[in-house]
DNA sequence: AACGAAACCTGCGCGC
DNA sequence: TGCGCGCAGGTTTCGT
């Protein structure tokens, strides 16, 4: 579930949820889900309150006492809220806190990754410090010099979130389709104006996008604020044999750097 | 430097 | 009903 708008709508929730819990116990039933070790893990994290929720790209961060512990959900990862229930299936990782209330990471395919750091460093190392801007911090010039150095395909360097962090495979295909650029053109040889009209795309589908909750596409479980409402609007993304909301001609879905990708052969030059 | 494929996992829908 | 394949909102690694 997680590009940047569908992780910016679980951090505002876990803001408003989890916010001054102390963690009295932690449980992990799949260890490589945690990059260190478990009993270090647990041990640090034992008794810390949470004091905020911040996001990097797609990164949560969960700020404690003297730590943070940054989270990334890749394909299927989510947050659930619970009483003190029976661990579920693809419950993972269970964080219990003082009221009796607990913090369930629920992750399918065990893609999520955790990270412990402490609150001096950590957002100057690793994974933090290899973000690039997300789109509402980008300034196009910039984006424009790193992506002239470059000869790949348009829509694999907007999910290189060394370039430019947050985007993912919807919100990339979203992206071209409002800049009229096709997925496949080449880096190098997109004009200063170009760049522009990608930069100020981005910002515009991620803050709609946020506006709304995020998208839920594939994954319809209710969880933890994923119920959003942003598919109704896309205009490409899994749109194939759909007119194209602007000029009518069918939207033709390709591969492109491996992924899907949706597009109008009329719109995007 | 750039590309594709594989890796990490599980589940679902499809054709046979 | 069962099996094999391809697909899935992500990222890293490895071979060419």
């Amino acid at each position: 579930m997680p590009e940047l708008p569908e992780v910016e709508t679980v951090r505002r929730i876990l803001n408003k949820e989890i916010v001054g819990r102390k963690i009295i116990h932690i449980d992990c039933y799949y260890n490589p889900i945690i990059h260190e070790d478990l009993a270090f893990f647990k041990r640090t994290l034992k008794n810390q309150v949470i004091q905020r929720i911040e996001r990097y790209g797609k990164y949560l961060v969960f700020v404690l006492n003297d730590d943070a512990l940054i989270i990334h959900l890749r394909m299927e990862g989510k947050f659930y809220i619970k009483d003190d229930e029976p661990k579920s299936k693809h419950e993972h990782i269970i964080f219990r806190f003082e009221n009796g209330q607990s913090l369930r990471y629920h992750d399918v395919r065990k893609f999520g990754t955790m990270h412990l750091k402490t609150l001096k460093t950590y957002r100057d190392v690793y994974p933090l410090n290899t973000l690039g801007p997300e789109p509402k911090d980008a300034v196009p010039t910039v984006i424009y010099q790193r992506l002239h150095h470059k000869k790949i395909a348009v829509k694999t360097a907007l999910l290189d979130q060394h370039i430019i962090s947050g985007l993912g495979n919807i919100y990339v295909d979203e992206t071209l389709f409002l800049s009229h650029i096709k997925p496949t053109r080449l880096t190098h040889q997109l004009t200063q104006k170009e760049v522009e009209r990608l930069v100020n795309s981005a910002k515009k589908v991620c803050a709609r996008a946020i506006e709304l909750g995020g998208s839920t596409i594939r994954s319809y479980t209710a969880s933890l604020g994923v119920h959003g409402r942003f598919q109704n609007e896309l205009n490409v993304h899994t749109r194939v044999g759909q007119p194209c909301p602007v000029c009518g001609t069918l939207i033709r879905k390709t591969k492109v750097g491996g992924r899907g990708t949706y597009v109008c052969p009329t719109c995007q030059k």
